[in-house]
Order: structure tokens, then sequence, then C-alpha cells
DNA sequence: GTTATGTATAGGTTATTATCAATGGGTTGT
DNA sequence: ACAACCCATTGATAATAACCTATACATAAC
């Protein structure tokens, strides 16, 4: 029995045929003469290499080699059935899978997002990749995942990056620093004092920087930290002043105050990011729109900046 | 998703392409051109009408959908092995049908190589019909099974008839009949008593008239009865004589004594006969050729006459 | 920078498929 | 006996499937 030039049409027919019991019936049922119907089965029982119907006395009868045929179509048409299914959902964004690789920060926000979402999609995987700014940028390049998380927008070929959250910035002083019980302050009177930042690269620092270039203002001292919650750690002992995304900062103060610096307001964005080169995969399109439409349900209001439709993704 | 013009030889392609993990090693593990395979998964993702392979970064990944189509694909074949094993089996003769029409008295007879045969093939379905002369012509006539059994040859188009095994005829009278004390009588002196017969149209009958006619010798007077069984009982009480199939005969005399007729002996055969414009059903020529084998293990070796090869079944 | 290696695309050939209409030979039913 | 069905066969056609070679174009390896 040779397979190879089997397709399911010929299968399809042969089932009608079987079901119908009749050629005729089942040319009629399929759109085609009878010849036609004739000639497939024929063909059918050529590569199996086994008479598949007989006809006796006028009447058509399956044989055992035909009714076995027969209920392996089902099977096997079943199986494919279960397969569209599985397609429809995975179109529907209701499976599948949505990698998502984000910048260090970005992982006190999006579960937020995320958290909603998976609930309403249980069947759609959301692995998270969590980096520094060059390591998301590395797999941008290598186009690891669906979608990507920046704050700052990465200016690259077959990017396409949308804004949906402000990323402010906040200046943070330990309780007992001298600025601390100041109503306000401004930026210059800040730069006399040992600052504490992340590392160059990162969104925070690169716009702090390019602020206090813009304006002619030198730091008389910086440390560099690895994390968000190192600097939080190290002003409340004391050891300098921060600057943190707002996002970052834990409701009630603890060891730290929030400046109010009057002459200066910072505020990055955070960017969905998606390759235009790359088929965008269902679960990541379902889980953007979602984003569209549910970013001032979820994220604070006062921030949300929803700029998602230039992705483009309907 | 259209199915339709998707043939299992993609199939195989793509299944090949997903474990090797590579379009070139697939081309030459199947020994075709690498754009052959590539224009094959090409065909088969807009059938399927959803990428199935991407290519990122020189290296092959499956995506979701075609993971899934990659299972889907490997049950399928799954279950069309299992039909190639059903199929193997069928023309093993291991399994089938083979349904079998005989004439009233081969009853006695066939069991005898059925039952060997079905130890054998357990899984050989034995459907049997049982019937007289008339009523097994006619499914012949219909095709309505796969090799029947007659003594006497139906002289037929499309049958293919071969002899097995001798019927000889034997005299039976009761144990109180006048004749059962002699050793020895002859044709002649029997036909002044009452005669026992089956139908006109039995074999049985057929011969014993011929025989009748041919030394132009008279029964006296003969009453017809519907089976050998209702003839055995009414020899038995002392109707008359009986004449009847030395097959059809119990081993132990009861009730009555078989006649030795010096100038008179018998004897049909018992054919075989299949239709030459049928196909023979595997099961069917498997029994056919386990009967030719073993007629003479399973029955009475004295009457075997073996001519299955007349059926030309290999 | 050159050489493999892997994939995609273009262009072409041949065999096969999927159809059809027309026709002929059976059965069945009236 | 005739109409009504059913199936098989024939002959024809347009589409397409299944391949190939040649070529271009990446990336990885040396």
């Amino acid at each position: 029995m040779d397979l190879r030039h089997i397709s399911f049409r010929l299968l399809e027919v042969f089932m009608s045929v079987v079901t119908t019991g009749s050629i005729s019936k089942t040319a009629r049922a399929l759109h085609l003469t009878q010849p036609t119907v004739s000639l497939q089965i024929k063909r059918l029982q050529e590569s199996v290499g086994e008479p598949l119907i007989l006809m006796q006395q006028q009447k058509l009868t399956v044989t055992e080699a035909g009714l076995e045929l027969f209920k392996t179509c089902q099977q096997v048409f079943g199986q494919f059935n279960d397969y569209k299914d599985f397609l429809a959902q995975l179109r529907g964004g209701e499976r599948g899978r949505c990698k998502i690789a984000m910048v260090n920060t970005a992982q006190y926000i999006l579960p937020k997002l995320l958290g909603p979402y998976s609930n309403l999609h249980p069947h759609v995987e959301l692995p998270l990749e969590i980096g520094n700014r060059a390591e998301v940028l590395a797999r941008f390049e290598r186009g690891e995942d669906d979608i990507y998380v920046f704050s700052h927008p990465p200016s690259l070929e077959h990017a396409k990056a949308a804004r949906f959250l402000q990323n402010p910035l906040e200046f943070i002083v330990p309780s007992e620093h001298p600025l601390a019980a100041a109503s306000a302050v401004t930026l210059a009177e800040l730069t006399h004092y040992r600052f504490l930042l992340r590392e160059p690269g990162s969104a925070t620092r690169m716009l702090f920087e390019s602020e206090l270039q813009g304006r002619g203002l030198v730091l008389s001292d910086s440390v560099q930290m690895a994390s968000n919650e190192a600097i939080r750690v190290a002003v409340s002992s004391g050891m300098g002043i921060g600057v943190l995304s707002r996002h970052v900062l834990p409701k009630g103060e603890q060891g730290f105050k929030v400046l109010t610096v009057s002459d200066t307001h910072l505020a990055s964005h955070w960017y969905f990011v998606i390759r235009t080169d790359r088929h965008l995969s269902h679960a990541a399109r379902s889980f953007l729109q979602f984003a569209e439409l549910n970013l001032a349900r979820y994220l604070d209001a006062r921030w949300v900046r929803n700029e998602l439709n230039q992705l483009e993704l309907n």
C-alpha cells in the first residue's frame, strides 16, 4: 500500500461513498460527476492494493479492507479536526506563547498587565526574560522573543516601538538628609551631594545625565550600583541621593523621602517593541491588544500614555 | 486550513524536516533536492494557513502550529500503520471473512475441516449458510458467499469447481427388515420395497435415480422426506429403505442396518465451488489452501479425492 | 576574505490529477 | 417493454504537483 500520492480529498470521497452507499449519490453530494467518483475510488483501490468496495447485484458493498479503511479515515479526520480546533484557538489568542523580554525595571510594572491577561487566557504561555538594557537589546537582535519592553526607544532597523506608560523619575534622600525637610529644592542644589546611580547604559541614568548636561551641571560625586533595590537600601542607610523610577518606589516611604525638585520633571517612557520583520505570534498580538484596551485599568492612570495603536496590530 | 490537496507525501516531508531540523538534511534523506523540500513546506504552510517553521539566525525552529501538526501527523501515520498491519493480516489469511454456503448434507463433513482451520486462524470469521441445492444455487447466482459446497457439480458460467471428497451412498434398512439379515443383496431385489428419499433436486436422489434408470429398474414405492435426519428416524421405525450419504450415518448403527449391495457402488463427490468472476477473499483462499493440505488428516482418508489444485489458488 | 553550508527564488519539464461529457451495459420498477 | 437508475469506460482538457537545475543570498567557519 502506497499512501504517498493519496490526498485527503480522495479519502473524503471514499468516506462519502461508504456512508451514502452509492457512487452517484456521492457525486451529487460533492458536486462531482459520477465518472469522477468512480475513477477516484479506482485510484484509491490501486494505491491500497486491495478492493475496497464491490458491486454485486447492483448493490454496493464495502469489503473488510474498505470498512477498516473507513474507520481509519474517521479517526484521521478526527485528529485533523482537533488540529483545526487548536489552530482556531491559536489564532484567537487563546493558546500559544508570548515570550516577553524586558529590562530590569519593567518587572515592577508589567506583571500588573500580565496577571489579568493570564487569567483571561490561561492557556497562553507567558515566559518572561529579564535583563539589563544590553541583554534585552541582544535578544532583540537575535529575535528571541515576541515582545520587548524598554524604557528609552531603541532606534533599530526592523523595530516598531510604541509608548504605553510614563516613567517619571524621583529623587530620594535619606530621612535624616539635610534636604529631607526642604519643601522644594532645585536640581543645582542636589549636585553637591553624592548620587547613587545605575550603570551607564540604563535608561534612568541616561535621562538624568542628559538633563544635567543640558543644564551645564556636574555631579560632585556618584557611586554606581547594580540594582534599583540596592539603591533604595543604600539611600535608606544614608549613603546618598538616589534617582529612581517612580514605579520602583514602594508605597510607604521607609527610611527615605521623595524630594520635590521644583525645576525638574524627568520622565522617560516605557515602550513595547516588536520586530517588523517577524510574524507577530497570535498570542503576542492578543496580549498587546489586551494591553491597548486595559492600560488605564491596570496601571496607574496618571502615567498611562497609550500609543499602542502605532503598532498597527489590526 | 484546507487539507484537500495535501498528500501524505507532503506530510512525510514535513515530518522529516521537523525531526532532522533542517531542510537540506531532509532533502538528502529523502533523495530530493533542497529547493523541492523548501517548496513543499511552503505549500504546506499555505494549505494550513499558518507558519509551521521559522528560520531565525540560520536556525530552524518549529512554531507552535508546526509542533502540533507534527504530533497530529505522528498519530495519523500511526493509524495508517495499524491499517497496514490489518491489511497484512487480511492478505495472510489471518483475518477477514470466509462465507461458505453448503447443501444440507455437507454440514456433517465440513465442520471437520472448519474446526481445525478456525483454531489456527481465530480471527477469521466463518459464517456458514446451509440450504438445499436450489437455495445454495441461488446464493451462488447472486454471489452472496465466498465458497459454495455441492455434491454434484453445478455446470454454470463463472464457476470453478473441484472435488475433494467421495460421497458414497449406503442403503439402510430397519433392523427387523426382511433383508437385514442377508449377507449381500442386489439392487433389483431392493426395488420391491418402499424407499424413503430426499426431494427430487438433491444430489443423492439424482444419483440414485440415474443409476436405476441406467439399469432399467423402477421403484415400486417411494416417499419423499424433508431431511436426512427424518429419513434416518423413519428407517429406524420401520417405514422403509433409505439411501443416505455414508458421511451422514452415525458411527453406531441404531435401529437400522447398512446393506451390502453387491452389484452397486454409488458415489457422488463433494465439490468446493468458487466464482471465477469475483475476487476470492484472502480468507477464502487461505481456507481452501488449508483444505488442500489437510484433507486427508481431518477427513476419512478412504474417501478423500483431493483435486483442489484445479481451483488454481496460487 | 574566502569557503562552506543552508535557505529562498526563478524558470522549466514532465507526469499526474481532477475534472468533464458522452456512451454502453447492466438492474429494477412499472 | 420501456423508462429510470446505476456503474464503468473512453477520450479529452486544464490545472497542478513534483520534481529538477541554476542562481542568489545569507550566515558561520576557517
